[in-house]
DNA sequence: TATGAATGAGCTTTCATTCAT
DNA sequence: CATGAATGAAAGCTCATTCAT
């Protein structure tokens, strides 16, 4: 009887948990090959588990795509809401959730993939998700009060459009995190490293907070 | 001399013309299903030709992609020549790069897709290929050169990165225009209507011009 | 003696009902789809309990599909007995038969579809079955005393060969029942409504009772 | 170089040989496994092609059905053709339809088969098959024609319906034929000899006969 | 007695690619 | 220069059945 008499017991017979190794092993497979690319076969080897159990749990290719999809917006949506933007002051807010979006597209590269390979497919999979589509993001309400507040403060120029404003802060960060491979080859420069990082984060602050700031 | 003597000639451009529709059609479906999603079966029939003149024309399914993408590069950078910024008061030259820009992302949807499928593959088919590495993009080093002069005028503030000024007028058309499915889907808006676009381009001018404007 | 103690009965009438379930879905089932295509977790299913309990109270597919034979022989037997064609006058018992196996077809489809799937399997799950092999109808017996006693009177002719009789009963019924979808098909007719059957019915009183009655 | 060198020949690229290679493949396939039991795997090795061939020439399993079930058709539609009814004196013409039908089942045990095979799902292939719909069976009306000379010249009974009577000459032929292994299984004989053959042919010929002729 | 979790084998179908002409 | 016929490998998915509780 050695100590690791007890390591079987990892593979329990635990739904929740196997269900949840299932769908991280997606999440994986899906970002790393996109929705077409992925093996089924390959996600029951990330996870462990036999083949069967994926069509178990879930219905089949497709809908687990959705199921991760669903996983990845609850994921950004619940750190959004530890933001808490209306905390802070206006100007500071909006370098908050460009900070906060560059950092949370950086950590989860997978999100991007899914993104990419989503739109590929004209959005199908998300459309499905009733889920997905009751999960409204706050973010641009709350945006469009931090802009009210700096507007009424006098520290922002008025009339600034919320939505436009959030899809160039992501644009800003996803395309070049997205992309980077494409602009590497190109531009023949490593834009990995730290210090590229640091520069481009550096830089979209800047672009925004000079689109945002009274003059 | 046989009759058939001048044939070669006519079969060089017929083997001409079938190497473009190949090369067409190999675009669209890349651009609708994206490297892995699409099929050398469904090329061969919109091309009209017989599956085996793809391996013939080309040698397989990676290298038809990688002909793809240097047709791609090769448009985008004969139109980017045409461009001559040079000859435009500076402000002007980048009012007229973003306008660019966006007008070829939205004439060519395939080079987003082409670009999109790219990077999920780690960019590997575009490493690939020597012609597209010798394509340098002029693009840099004539912005860096509009900047300069904006800034000795005084019209533009001086040490904008070049490099980092044009990846963000991309990334701000890129991110719109690529992601409209998702974008559209979760902010519940039609973002592809004529008035949307209209917006979205006023939208980048306006960023992109507060942010080289000299204060 | 513990509180317990009348538990058994309890059990065992449940679980004779929970039998009862798994054999009534199973026959449905089987006659929906046949052998081969009826599926173990739609049984399950249909009865309401886990599959597990199929194999439980039953081995598996296979034995099941020869329980359900055997439940289906043993009603028609049942049914058959009750009929007593003995005390019909002889015409009578005859037509009394037709009119019982037309109407026995008409009420229990799934026993021509099991018939059809058993066929198709070369009987070898009836031929497992001990059990139907010793249900031997009666009828062919009660038929020959039938056409002897109306051979006696001079109301029938002699020498009818009683199997042969009974599967002409059967195969003129039969084959318009089970085959009504490509028979309707091929004939652009409706043969299931009321009055379709009725004409049926007639008619095969009519060609068996012309050929058993004496000239 | 032995006189075996040509037998590879045998495998030509010769597609109608390849189809009807496969088509023969599968009929034998579909009536001994029925439609949900055959395998595709079964029909190509069969057939001595790849799995792949089969939904090159054909669009799947369900068309492959569908072909098999034309075929079958078109050739019990070419034999009836041959059969010339009209040519036969009335009662001479009934006996060979009820001979050629009897002798068609006999020798297509396939036909039979694919028949049922039909009939448990609905005939839903039948139904999608235009060319069968239109291969409409002129054997209906030939036997009206015969039925109606029958009458005028005193020799059958008038009124007969001539579908009602087809389908009993089929039904009496069908029943035994394709439910002999239950029917042997349950009277414990051996009804496919050549003797009970016969036997039951003379059968079948007497009760049709006395059913139409003239009292 | 009853259950949900889990499996291996095998199904139909698809794909990029090559062969024979 | 061009073609239709043919293939091996592997994909998504299904099935009857067993395991652990």
């Amino acid at each position: 009887m050695t100590p690791l008499a007890a390591a079987p017991e990892i593979r329990t017979r635990d739904a929740d948990r196997t269900r949840q190794a299932v769908l991280r092993a997606a999440m994986a497979e899906f970002a790393d090959h996109g929705f077409g690319g992925a093996r089924v076969e390959a996600i029951a080897e990330r996870a462990g588990v036999n083949k069967k159990l994926i069509y178990y749990y879930f219905d089949g290719k497709d809908e687990l795509f959705v199921a991760v999809l669903e996983q990845t917006y609850a994921d950004i949506r619940a750190a959004e809401r530890e933001l808490q933007l209306e905390a802070s002051e206006p100007l500071a807010a909006v370098q908050k959730l460009i900070t906060f979006t560059w950092n949370h597209y950086l950590a989860h590269p997978e999100f991007l993939a899914l993104l990419n390979s989503e739109n590929m497919h004209r959005a199908d999979h998300l459309r499905r998700s009733r889920r997905i589509r009751d999960m409204n993001s706050p973010l641009i309400d709350t945006l469009a009060q931090v802009l009210a507040r700096g507007a009424e403060r006098g520290e922002m120029r008025p009339g600034i459009d919320p939505m436009q404003l959030y899809i160039s802060i992501a644009g800003l960060a996803y395309f070049y995190l997205s992309n980077h491979h494409t602009l590497g080859a190109v531009f023949g420069r490593e834009l990995m490293s730290g210090d590229s990082l640091a520069e481009r984060l550096a830089h979209i602050l800047d672009v925004v907070t000079r689109y945002v700031r009274a003059a």
